[in-house]
DNA sequence: AGTCATTGCACCATCGATTGTGCAAAAAAG
DNA sequence: CTTTTTTGCACAATCGATGGTGCAATGACT
């Protein structure tokens, strides 16, 4: 009656059914029709494991079978928008195939995300989502000693099959979008456009490379001082715009900002300064924020469809062994003042 | 030398090693002083391990140890400032005690959040954080059952221990700053200033305790209109807004929002309207969002302190057995335009 | 009735680690 | 040179599930 102990294993219920643990196992698994148990016995034993609340041991199936239906899902970081709503989505997909997720981060640090993926393969992971690493190829080398899976997202390795946004695509629209919003304030001379934030990394040169072909088509001109790679740091990228202001006593009417992380950035130097003195920039964000989109001034953002991106990890890793192609899916632009649904929707809320 | 295929066990070891499986065993998992093995052995051991890449097979020692070395941390949601940086926090802790971070969400669904548990426990996690669930104690009899022990986090449960933002003195305060913020612009009459957002949990209670009590204290009364519960849903909350603002021609002057995902409803509305019409709203948000703070109107935020809550709830675990009190944490008042540092600073950024 | 196929299930080794127990060899004590 | 103690390690059971193999009972067929 009152199992308040330990949990039911095979055994107890073998003991309890008469029948062996095998059969027990076999019923319990699914694999009993297959196995020829009568359906009559099956029964039995199904409404037993009910009755005692049996499931089964995930760590002794994993170990038998060196399976453990852990997906993994290693990020850069947790708190940010474009991560977390990707964590929400490979949540999602992750469970619908009946497998539990593991989402880890890894601070963008190489040796922390081997070792990170090291501690997953130990857990003996069926899978694992590589995102955002910073050194997609060193983990793919731990992987394949492991014989794991794996799938890069979001930053392309050269090794294994990489899912990644348009990243040039994506630029071209974001540039595009604030040169001629900034144009109908009066002509926008090429100094009048900056690119902040962003490293030595694929999305970072993707994203340049299509801001500054757009700029050079629509301006005419493309000065390297306009671009300021400040890395993924809120504070590196505040340290370049306060840079920018000492030396020029403002912002620059229109510029591109690599990630939601450099808006932070922006954020830590609007918190310094009066509001009133910026108020006629022109924003361009790579990536999508709720809040962000509503800035006291137009902020045109990229959301990038990290939903697509992991549904397109999934059917690679499920076509077994593809080859180290990197797939890219097409972000959308967003306007200013937009506030678009995402997972939150899907939650119950009652009352 | 290049061992490309399957990892290594104890037992390769032991062959390569002379010495029995047993032996190597408590030399990889340190318990070797203990079991008086030779330092001499030892360090054969260990360097045998470390030129064979060996890591233990956490599913096999889990097995036999019933013990996984997992830390759970169940969420409403991923997708949100507030629980991405608990999940931050909760990983560096997790991960600083040698333990691993299993992070899941159940989108607030009572039978979803007992299920994800149950999942949980049969990887035979170590200990549970809960936060906000829906159904606290229903999830705690669930790790009852198994003889797991458990925290909860953000909305208390009366069965097992609970560490919470002191959510009625941060309203008080929130609500406080922004009736004086409101006051700088003219006398605030009751009707201009509402709540929007939660629902029937233990959180929203207080806080609206809190806005009540100090909203009758400085302005004289409280009628009951001015309470929205629009539950914890952007859709829900924007419509509240949009039928205030049918009845009205405008927002309340000032309003109180239960939380950063209600204030996405606020976003949602805002999108609908020329933001001109609502410029001199004031705005406070029982949530940090570095967003949010610098929207166009002042917006006064709570910071809870989850990392606080997450280091208490170890302390509780640690303790061992706590009677099921409610700890409060107390959040900080955030003025607008506030850009705070987080989790994201620890980030190592070369470059 | 005798042979053969089918059904239904039990047995047992196995996955990789942990741990209580026991026993030689070496060291200390007498 | 015994006896006792300590040192250093091997053995084997065990955690809970899986799946190959084998065997008895039943039914089908000649």
């Amino acid at each position: 009656m009152a199992d308040i102990k330990k949990k039911a294993t095979i055994y107890d219920l073998s003991i309890l059914s008469g029948a062996s643990a095998s059969t027990v196992s076999a019923v319990l698994n699914g694999s009993w029709r297959k196995r020829r148990i009568k359906e009559a016995t099956a029964q039995l034993i199904q409404n037993l494991a009910n009755e005692h609340g049996y499931t089964a041991n995930l760590q002794a199936r994993g170990l038998r079978s060196s399976r453990s239906g852990l997906v993994g899902l290693l990020l850069p970081v947790h708190d940010n928008r474009y991560f977390s709503s990707m964590a929400q989505s490979f949540e999602a997909q992750v469970r619908s195939r009946g497998q539990c997720p593991l989402v880890v981060s890894a601070c963008r640090d190489p040796d922390e995300e081997r070792q990170v993926v090291e501690t997953l393969i130990s857990y003996s992971i069926d899978e694992l989502f590589i995102a955002g690493a910073t050194d997609p190829d060193g983990v793919h080398k731990v992987c394949e000693k492991a014989g794991l899976k794996h799938v890069n997202i979001d930053l392309p390795g050269t090794l294994a099959p990489s899912v990644i946004s348009d990243n040039y695509e994506g630029a071209r629209m974001l540039t595009q979008a604030i040169i001629e919003r900034a144009q109908e304030d009066g002509p926008l001379s090429p100094d009048d456009l900056y690119l902040f934030g962003g490293r030595n990394d694929h999305a970072s040169h993707e994203r340049i490379r299509g801001f500054r072909d757009v700029k050079r088509a629509l301006l005419g001109a493309d000065p390297d001082v306009c671009i300021q790679p400040t890395g993924y740091s809120p504070a590196m990228t505040a340290r370049a715009f306060e840079a920018f202001y000492e030396g020029h006593g403002k912002l620059p009417r229109t510029f591109f900002v690599n990630s939601s992380i450099n808006l932070e950035g922006l954020m830590r130097f609007l918190a310094l300064h009066p509001h009133e003195t910026f108020a006629d920039i022109i924003v361009g964000c790579y990536d999508y924020d709720p809040f962000g989109s509503f800035l006291p001034f137009p902020v045109f953002m990229i959301r990038q469809d990290s939903e697509a991106m992991i549904t397109k990890g999934f059917a690679i890793l499920d076509a077994d062994r593809g080859p180290p192609i990197t797939h890219q899916v097409r972000p959308t632009l967003v306007p200013p003042r937009t506030a678009l649904t995402g997972p939150l929707d899907a939650l119950k809320d009652i009352e």
